[in-house]
DNA sequence: ATATGTGCAAATCCTTTGCATAGAA
DNA sequence: TTCTATGCAAAGGATTTGCACATAT
């Protein structure tokens, strides 16, 4: 979802966040458009941007919004995280050369068959990578 | 796949794999049955069961063993590697009260639909977490 | 005022690496 | 021999933490 930067403190407001400054410049960023950044990334063009901000706030902040439904954090490979900005349930090509993550629409792909779940668990979610290499 | 410890040796050379006996003892502990295991929990085991090897042959051997397909190696969270005996193409459950991994036999899931590779491109792989949380 | 967020540096945890010794072919 | 594996400790990289200071309600 894209979020206008003048909407983002009420955007973050009620996901129960509290909209800094620092918060509002990574939503910002992160928000922007449907995307896939590193923490340090992220840093990195937060400071490139003239702005001032430590490794643990943007850690923190991260955290907090994948936490709160702000973003979704992906385990890729193990290596790093990765911040996803669409929230909306889908799923992802990874290109294994070069690391790269596409987004696949959930109309895209369907299931036939799922398993139910265990006795007294339900779904909290559906993870799934298609790794790709070069033919 | 189970593998008989007595074959162990053949198995390991038919990978590519000098069966040396840090080797045999790591390849006998994960392929005794399926199962999902840290480095520090096979560690632990094989110290335990009063072997004497090192942090780093234990790592070096488990990336060796993924890499020569003789285990598969999955990111499930981030934090740390799992490493999964079962090396034939399969899903899984996680429990993310407990972190606990279940195997989805491919029987059990199914695709209705999915997406063509991108050109130039091909499949290598689907890794696909179903996460569970207690009703 | 009082709670919450931020920055900095140090600490932590998992994993890898360098190098000397030991083992396999 | 000659190549490869192992052990140890140290290094590396991502992430978290402790604490003093700053900011929000």
């Amino acid at each position: 979802m894209i979020v206008l930067a003048a909407d983002l403190p009420e955007r973050l407001k009620n996901s129960g966040v509290l909209p800094t400054a620092q918060r509002l410049r990574i939503a910002a960023l992160l928000l922007a458009s449907p995307q896939h950044l590193t923490a340090e990334q992220i840093l990195s063009r937060l400071r490139e941007g003239g702005m001032r901000v430590s490794k643990a706030t943007v850690y923190n902040t991260l955290k907090l919004f994948a936490a709160k439904g702000v973003i979704r954090q992906l385990a890729v490979n193990g290596d790093r995280a990765w911040f996803d900005s669409n929230t909306e349930p889908h799923y992802h090509f990874q290109d294994l050369e070069t690391g790269a993550l596409t987004d696949l629409a959930p109309n895209e792909l369907s299931f036939d068959k799922l398993p139910p779940p265990p006795p007294g668990m339900e779904y909290a979610g559906v993870e799934l990578f298609i790794r790709l290499r070069r033919v």
